[in-house]
Parts: structure tokens; C-alpha cells; sequence
DNA sequence: AATAAAGTTGACGCCGTGTCACTTTTGACC
DNA sequence: GGTCAAAAGTGACACGGCGTCAACTTTATT
């Protein structure tokens, strides 16, 4: 009784339990997705790998899509520091951008290391492309970094949208190539996709679309 | 009668009406996906747009999803004549690529042309990634391209899997944003496109993944 | 301890799915 | 042109997943 409100937000049982609710939900809807493919799955075969009733899963997602996205976006939140690591500690524009390769596919290396091991049955979550407003912000940071590191350089202008989209293209599809390969190789993807964007950039240099 | 045989493959009825009912379900779900969106989309939608019955359907494809691989597969080979056209009549390396590029960029840009005028409600077929075999294909075919005509140049060894895969995700990516442009700019995509994958190509050769 | 509020539960009605017995159409043969 | 078998079309139906909701349990408040 002493405190009454020193309480934060995740102190009560109430709250706990909502927390731990979703994180079940979503846990149980990675590893169905994973074994199952995401067409074939349903809300039920998701709840099911919970205590959960049906019912619940209402409390919590709209849908199995939704789950999907928020699996989505919460793949994309996770990435983002590693990313904000890379700009802080990164000298100078070619090595923001090895950088960042090498954050990315180490990253997509890790998430998929349990269907790796499996034999990647299914692919787990690549191959569907989403696009959560978290995938957006990494979009416009990636653009945004590439225009002031450019701007720094006093090169000539350059359509920063079509850059961006470029390097996360050749991110994107080198990086499910990586993936099928074995051993996974993060550093022969970064080499590759590193060099290509750098020699590349300084062929679009003075291109504006 | 006097001819009993002289027949070919789409000549009776029977092989006209089919032919006839398989493109009335292929069109009907084109426009029923571009219009509604894939996942909203139901099979009695797609059937209900034509004058065949429910179970009709089922006679020609297993589901949605295969109509929908179907409609994807058919786009793809539509495609291929393009590429092998620009193969045939480009002069060297640079003029292929470029080629491809701008037979890759306007083919979307007339696939799409619908979705456009619009206003690109629903953003008809791209977003979705599928993999159908003749998705593979392409990709073989562009890869050996890219082998053969390095090869010619004596250049050293490449990682030709991972320079297709960033030639096409360069494709996929710019093209993505060059369809949320008004006005959409073929050529402005195919300049930037041919110019960051020429200049990249200089990086990567010699970097052996 | 009493009561309000929040959260959980699973049975239920709804709707899309895919099948199948039945009808209609086609083409071969006479 | 009439007969027949095979092929294709039809829509009613059984099944299963979906989302809801009234009843119930748990947590918080006084």
C-alpha cells in the first residue's frame, strides 16, 4: 500500500500476462509458418501450439495475416540498430556500406539459421515480400544516409530513391542466393554485393532519371 | 467427310470450347486479383465473372493459388521472346544489358498499364513474389547470357549466380519505383539501371565469391 | 469481502471450399 | 440423321476454418 503508483507499465499480473499471451501467439505462428508455409497454416494451427483457446487469438491479431506483418515488422525493428551501429561506426562512405551488407546478411543468415539446419524445407520467411512501414523506414534511412554521404562527397547529383532501391535489390536477391548455398557464406555475399554497389555508383553519378 | 484427319490440335469443338473456358477463367482472375487483391479474392469471385459454373472451375485448376502461378507463368513466357530478341540483335555486352533492361522495364510498364491509368489502387500484379519454373528459367537464361558474353571478353572468373541475381534484383526494385512515378519513365529507369550494373560489373570481376 | 473491470473460453452460425451424382454436349460410327 | 460413349458442365451438399459472443474466471480496487 505504501506505493500505489510506483508501478510501471509492465508491473501487474494483467499486464504480464497480455505480454506473455502475445509473445506465445507469435512464437507458436514463427515455428507453424516455418514448418507448415504460411498459405497453407490456420489461426486454429497457430492457437493450437498454445494454451490458448480460439477465442484468444482474437484478443491479440486480427488475423493470420496481421500476425504475419507484426512478425514482419518485429524482424525489421530488430534490424534497425544493428543498422544504426553500422552509420555510427562506420569512417566514410564505402565502409558504411560493407557495413551494412555485412549487417544485413549476417542478419538474414541468423533469422534463418533454424530452417538452415533443417534442411530449409520451406523457406522459411523469405521469398514473401511484405511491406510493413518499418520495411518503409528502412528504406528511407538507407536513402537518406546514401544522400548526405554522397552530399558530403560533393559528387553530382544523383537519384538517391533509384540508388537505394538498387542496393537493397541486389541485398534482397544476392541474399536468397546466399541462403541456398552451403556453407552459408556472409562474406563472400558482402564482398560481392559491396564491390557491385561501389563500382556501380560511380557509373550513375550524374545520371538524374 | 473427305477430310477426317486433316485436322490439327485446335480444331474441334470440343478443344476450342476448352481453350476458350481456360482463358475466360484466366482473365476473369486477372481482373478479379487486380481489382479486389489476392488474398480478398475467392474462387466463386473469380468463376462468378464468367458464364461458367462453380464447379467448372475445378476442371481447369486446383485452386486460386494455381490459377494465379498460371497467370504468373504465362507473363513470364510471354516475356522470354522479348530477351531472346534483344540477344539476338545486340552487338556486345553493354548493348545486351541495356536491352534486357529496357525490354524488362516496359514490359512492366505495359503489363501494368491498367493498374496505372487507375491510379494503382491495388498495385495489380507486383509486390507478390512467386517462383514459377519459367521465373527460373529466365534467370538460367540470363545467367549463361552473362557467362557467354564474359567468357568473349577473356575477363576473370565471376560469380555469374550472384550477378544475375543483382542484375535482377536491380530490375525488380528500380521497376517497383518506376511504376509509383507520374509519369512512368522507361527510359529513365533502363539510363540508371544499365549504368550502376555496367560500372558495378568492373567491381566484381575477380572477386570469387 | 464485495464488486467492478479485464481477459479467457469454446460452442455456434456463417461462408468458402472442393466433390460428386446428374445432365448436357460433342464427335465417332454406322 | 440416328445411336452411343466419352467428355465436359452443373450446382447442391458436406466439411472445415473463421470470427463472434454470452458465460465464466481471474485480477484489481475499495
Amino acid at each position: 500500500m505504501a506505493d500505489s503508483n510506483l508501478s510501471t507499465q509492465t508491473d501487474g499480473k494483467r499486464e504480464r500476462l497480455k505480454n506473455a499471451n502475445r509473445q506465445a501467439i507469435l512464437e507458436a505462428a514463427r515455428a507453424v509458418f516455418a514448418r507448415t508455409g504460411y498459405e497453407a497454416t490456420t489461426v486454429r494451427d497457430i492457437i493450437r501450439e498454445t494454451k490458448l483457446a480460439s477465442g484468444t487469438f482474437y484478443n491479440y491479431f486480427k488475423s493470420k495475416e496481421e500476425v504475419f506483418h507484426a512478425i514482419a515488422s518485429s524482424s525489421a525493428a530488430r534490424f534497425r540498430p544493428h543498422l544504426r551501429n553500422v552509420r555510427e561506426e562506420s569512417d566514410g562512405f564505402e565502409a558504411f556500406i560493407r557495413g551494412a551488407y555485412r549487417a544485413y546478411f549476417q542478419f538474414l543468415s541468423d533469422e534463418n539459421s533454424e530452417a538452415i539446419s533443417m534442411g530449409a524445407p520451406h523457406m522459411a520467411l523469405i521469398g514473401v515480400r511484405v511491406d510493413t512501414p518499418e520495411m518503409q523506414a528502412i528504406f528511407d534511412e538507407i536513402r537518406t544516409d546514401i544522400e548526405d554521404m554522397l552530399a558530403l562527397g560533393g559528387t553530382e547529383k544523383v537519384d538517391t530513391e533509384y540508388l537505394a532501391a538498387a542496393a537493397m535489390g541486389i541485398a534482397r536477391d544476392i541474399g536468397d542466393h546466399m541462403l541456398q548455398r552451403r556453407p552459408v557464406d556472409v562474406d563472400g555475399a558482402t564482398r560481392f554485393a559491396t564491390a557491385l554497389l561501389l563500382s556501380g555508383i560511380s557509373g550513375v553519378v550524374g545520371t538524374i532519371s
